[in-house]
DNA sequence: GCATCCATGTAACCAGTTACATGATTTG
DNA sequence: CAAATCATGTAACTGGTTACATGGATGC
């Protein structure tokens, strides 16, 4: 969860781990709470499988265009010489002077100045990509589709699904609200009016969560093809998501 | 959050694990997703802190009224011998016809003939209905407030708290609740059109849910005090909101 | 030169999960 | 008696949390 969100900040533009903490709780509402204790042990982890790395100094890219993750992983500036801890010592030690043009930045980002603190930029690598891609997509597991942030996250990167993923993402997760529809209504009654307020509430938002999802299908298919949308889809990948009984 | 549901469900009536875990995926919608392998554990935990107690075959009150936690907690009845697996096999082995007989009666045992199995019917204990309250109006941490399911519980069970923690309860997760929204209103625009659909949803459920709030928080201040409720009370009137203001 | 924010990190913990192991009881 | 279901439990792991430690940069 915390890995594909990372990534998927990361994909748009590179940054440290303190903003990125910021942009987690700031423009994905989800995942608002994630603390420097997880983030920082994630991002140490991904740097370690190869899925992002740590840049080196004046070459961030600011808050431009959208960057449009490089084809290549540029090798680390720093000559390896197997001694990780000397390693990260030294590109600390970079990006004294002020460096590059800040491209007309009126956002909130560090001034360019100054910037060269202590912090580590990162950026993700096509292995970063690769395992975003998968894990963005193999939400396949029966849990993913009833944890409403993992699905919430996924949405929020449904533009890099192919669109047959993305219709079985939704769809998956209208099997998935629907059951728990059935659920909440074989419930038995409960004991006091708090607890009657509570369930009708759920069952409320729950219809309003399911008829969004709906148009969100309804949307996707008239977008999918015009044709698609007039009948009842087959849907073959669909089938794969069919609920084990 | 186990906990609380657990005590708060032996609290009306005193079941097994097994039914305990069908009746919190059934009676109550959170915690539906709840596996052996915590609730086990979180019953072992209870009842080796004195919270809550194995019952005695036969001993069982049904589905009658509620129970009225009885007074003592009964010592272990097997001889604790050092040897914990021993012990287990030990007790494992009881139930049985020619069982050795532990001296006074066994308080944890298999039932015998119809219905019983080797199950352990659990009692919660006058300890435990401490334990309760004290979880129950003890949500006072910033995160308490944040957690949806940590609210949802307490609601489920809100008719144990006194008028005051019970409107405490809900001002507080409205406030919760507009901050959240504060949060919401302040983010920066969506990348795609998912991706705001998914902000816009969330946004508009959001404001349902506080509705619902205040819905809630008008009906118990009417409740509590009819007078309270006709003029816009401040914030700081929590304590005025008692019914003698 | 001291307080404060920015920034990174570690350690201990916590609440839950899956997978597995075991056994009792019922039923075909 | 074998299979299914009921029932309890352990072990290893996951994905986060809080609290703490460190240190550079900035501002007053």
């Amino acid at each position: 969860m915390l890995d594909l969100a990372i990534l998927g900040l990361l994909r748009e533009q590179e940054m440290h781990g303190y903003e990125l903490k910021r942009r987690l709780g700031d423009t994905l509402g989800l995942l608002a709470t994630v603390s420097f204790g997880s983030l920082y042990p994630a991002l140490a982890r991904l740097e370690a499988s190869g899925a992002v790395e740590a840049l080196a100094p004046g070459a961030q890219g600011g808050s431009g265009p959208p960057p449009a993750p490089r084809p290549e992983a540029p090798a680390a500036p720093i000559p390896m010489t197997g001694s990780l801890g000397g390693e990260r010592a030294a590109y600390r030690n970079l990006g004294r002077p002020d460096a590059s043009s800040p491209s007309g930045a009126p956002t909130r980002a560090p001034r360019r100045s100054r910037e060269g603190r202590t912090r580590k930029v990162y950026a993700i690598t096509p292995v970063g990509l690769a395992l975003f891609e998968a894990l963005l997509a193999g939400g396949e597991g029966p849990r993913d589709a009833e944890d409403d942030r993992s699905f919430a996250l996924r949405l929020a990167f449904a533009r890099h699904l192919s669109p047959e993923a993305r219709l079985r993402l939704l769809e998956r997760r209208r099997m998935a609200l629907t059951l728990r529809r059935e659920r909440l209504a074989a419930r038995s009654r409960p004991p006091d009016a708090y607890w009657a307020a509570l369930v009708q509430h759920r069952a409320e938002s729950l219809e309003g969560d399911i008829a969004w999802i709906e148009r969100l299908i309804e949307a996707e298919r008239r977008r999918a093809g015009p044709a698609a949308a007039s009948h009842p889809t087959p849907l073959v990948s669909l089938s794969a998501a069919r609920p084990r009984a």
